[in-house]
DNA sequence: ACAGGATATGAGTCTTCGCTCACATTTTCT
DNA sequence: AGAAAATGTGAGCGAAGACTCATATCCTGT
């Protein structure tokens, strides 16, 4: 009879003193902390709440539920990695096609080398806390963005792109990074796989 | 103080006589239906042994936690599936490089077409039950393979192939694949998405 | 037929955890 | 200073769920 009630993952009450706005913020670097040496499941409001040195009514004050804590972690994580994936996109304004997509490769990679316990965590818990939808906004949106520098580094600016081009573009790049990242096989040189994953691309999308 | 114990997912005894295999299926049937209708969080080892028909007592008698059971569920169907993509590629063996792939790629993008619900579950709970090496492993077999009877329809068996090709197609194809059956753009066609995909790594692996 | 192993049962124990609330403290504003 | 608003506290309530165990039933071999 009961409906499946998602957790709510609004914040409760927008902090106002600067006072309190400190405890947000340690409650978000206890929550980072505890997920990265528990775990998820381990990773309870009390213990949170005290990590933060603060109390579980505090908590609650700001967030309705755990979910909503780490609902708020993703958000910023996936809101500061996009700003600097698209950065460097715009970085690369000048280069050819071909560097172009090999430097942001290399940068991808690199970027996903950094945190990996935390990232870990973060991939686990994305589609369970109904962030997915979220994460493939943004990456369509580097899709997007990529596709266009692509081409207007090759003087191709008039020519439309695809939504297929720039699915396989992006989701290319993101699920053999991922899949790198994680799988970590250790015989396998990040700068080649760039260079060979930016190639292929590159000849796929006709801009050589 | 308390190391992080990762649950036990080995089996506690093994059933012997008719019945309790038919216990233990029972089991395994009812985690399917529970974990698509309910979800991992709503699933509890009292309901399931209800949804059994069995008893709580039966069911830690051959699972000795909610763990072990999904994993039993996870490693069936990881075993199922890559059997059926080897098959494919076995039976693919006498046609041209190109075909062979885009065939190939076509059945798993069908292949992931089926049991969404269930297969979302599975996804969210690898990396939690520790099966992500196991898949891993599978994942690197077809590859290989793959790689394999690509060249070989090419008439260069005899060419080496190095890691990266069969790190960069395998990963390709499954990364792209799982990216359109969970995002569905409905927009996207999968016969072209499999033709695309195909084109483009044929010609990353110097095949056409 | 009967012993002994295999299997089944499910009420109950124990633990954990999410969350509230009555109350205390601090800050802000006039 | 004093009132009102914002913020902080943490014991404890209630729910949920993982798992046990004493007991009962079934099966197999002799």
């Amino acid at each position: 009879m009961t409906a499946p009630k998602k957790p709510q993952t609004l914040p409760r009450k927008k902090a106002q003193q600067a006072r309190s706005v400190a405890t947000v913020e340690a409650l978000l670097e206890a929550t980072t902390r505890i997920l990265v040496r528990e775990g998820y499941d381990r990773a309870s409001t009390n213990r949170i709440a005290e990590a933060a040195g603060t109390s579980v009514g505090s908590l609650y004050q700001y967030f309705p539920s755990k979910e909503a804590l780490v609902a708020e972690l993703i958000e910023r994580h996936i809101a500061q990695e996009s700003l600097l994936m698209l950065a460097k996109i715009e970085a690369g304004a000048q280069l050819s096609a071909p560097q172009m997509l090999q430097e942001f490769i290399s940068f991808v990679i690199q970027l996903y080398g950094r945190n990996k316990p935390l990232r870990k965590v973060f991939i686990e818990q994305v589609p369970k806390i109904g962030k997915m939808q979220r994460v493939w906004t943004i990456e369509n949106e580097i899709g997007e963005k990529l596709c266009g520098s692509l081409f207007a580094a090759a003087g191709r600016s008039e020519e439309p792109k695809t939504a297929m081009q720039q699915f396989v573009l992006i989701k290319t790049i993101m699920g053999v990074i991922r899949a790198a990242t994680l799988q970590k096989p250790q015989n396998l040189d990040h700068e080649l796989l760039a260079l060979e994953l930016s190639a292929m691309l590159i000849h796929y999308l006709n801009l050589e």
